[in-house]
DNA sequence: CCAAAAGTTGTCACATACGATAACTTCATG
DNA sequence: CATGAAGTTATCGTATGTGACAACTTTTGG
């Protein structure tokens, strides 16, 4: 199956409720899931084998069920071979003045 | 309590043990939560105000007890009012050529 | 169309995050 | 040292994340 086909599967149903900004990034989390398993170059079952787990349990992941914690992202990232960061970016530019 | 002493206080005792890659990273989680509240110019309480719940929760998840889901980083983010992603960087440099 | 591979979903069991409350410690000030 | 504010810890109840397993749907490729 194609990144991209991947992607629309996944975006298909929430992106339709993406009025809410929490759900945008719920989307976005995803993406970055996605891509990182795709550009590791793994199926789910691959994946789930390098975690010691199952591969339901990683489409529910990327199917937005649930709601990841920090070292279940790590986890994954880690058998994707990437490292994580929170990136914390402020609501409203910190200078207005210069807007 | 400066910001200072908090971020001396998070760290002295996880700091010893951080010869482990996964540590490390906790450290930096809880290094941006512990910003994003102190930038919020917040008390643990008042935080715990906005997000209606305790003070307590808040210290559990800055003192890295747990593992918090992705919506709890969202809505702590959110009420210091932040906005988060979650990056994600190879392990290795993409082009070993260059290095 | 057929078969195999990949992904999805339902459900159970268990572990643990999260909220609430109260008691305790540490810090800041006078 | 005394007082109050801030932070920490313990514990209980409830909700939910996570793993396991099986059945199902979708995709890929002949």
């Amino acid at each position: 199956m194609s990144l991209q086909k991947l992607k629309e599967k996944a975006l298909k149903n929430d992106a339709v409720r993406a009025e809410y900004d929490q759900l945008a990034e719920e989307i976005e989390l995803i993406d970055k899931l996605i891509t990182m398993r795709s550009q590791a170059g793994l199926t789910q079952e691959a994946l789930a084998n390098r975690l010691g787990t199952n591969k339901s349990n990683i489409s529910r992941m990327e199917r937005g069920r649930g709601n990841p914690s920090w070292t279940a992202l790590n986890k994954y990232a880690g058998a994707c071979g990437f490292r994580i960061k929170l990136e914390t970016v402020p609501e409203e530019p910190a200078d207005k003045a210069n807007a």
